[in-house]
DNA sequence: TTTGTTGTTCGCAAAATTACGAACAATATT
DNA sequence: AATATTGTTCGTAATTTTGCGAACAACAAA
């Protein structure tokens, strides 16, 4: 069933869901969320605002890199970390046209 | 950190997640995807254009219910499931203004 | 009443996720 | 060289997710 790849919009139902996945966690909703209200901050100040262990902070972080909705750099001796537009702006995409393909006014469940 | 909530927008976050996270699941995404493309249709369609056992689809099925993002009714002997629009429009809307929240040309990690 | 159809639920196993403290690495400071 | 700062990685435990077959429920048909 390719219903999302045959289409005519670009989605990658792989990456969209890969995208989906890591914003499906609310730690790291959080942490988008924070990141996207600025232009980009260390660990520790990501790491102050959640009630929980670095190492778990860390853990998240890499989760979102892997993802590619984020990006970090070292600034020894911290790290940096920002959205990554790029693909923030991919996956924007992606949700928007996703969503769309329920658009034209279908009668549902009458 | 609530950064999502205390916005201008109306997102809430915890929902926001709730839908990323059924749609994190490749097999998921494509139910819905298939379920976004037409009016609505019965288990034994869904069943028939995933190469996994019926079990497995119910509880998948089970969950995009519990996220809001479709819904079932029994016809008897079958089950009619549909996207839920309501709650795909709003799904729709908290990932737009979610990814706006970066739309402002800032300058990242540069 | 037996049989068939359609899906759900149960019980279980395997795998993945989440979270933590401790140890570590890299670098700067004393 | 010893110490401090900043984060990552490791090892582990607890929980959740995923997937399956078998059993079941509800109903229609023979």
């Amino acid at each position: 069933m390719n219903c999302c790849e045959n289409k005519h919009t670009n989605i990658d139902a792989e990456q969209l869901a890969r995208f989906a996945k890591a914003m499906g966690h609310p730690t790291r909703l959080e942490i988008l969320c924070f990141l996207a209200s600025m232009d980009s901050c260390y660990f520790g100040d990501i790491n102050n605002e959640l009630p929980i262990a670095k190492a778990t902070v860390s853990q998240h972080l890499k989760e979102l890199k892997e993802a590619g909705l984020i990006q970090g750099e070292i600034e020894t001796p911290k790290v940096k970390y920002c959205i990554n537009r790029a693909n923030w702006e991919k996956a924007k995409t992606y949700f928007a046209e996703f969503f769309d393909t329920m658009s034209e006014t279908k009668v549902c469940c009458k």
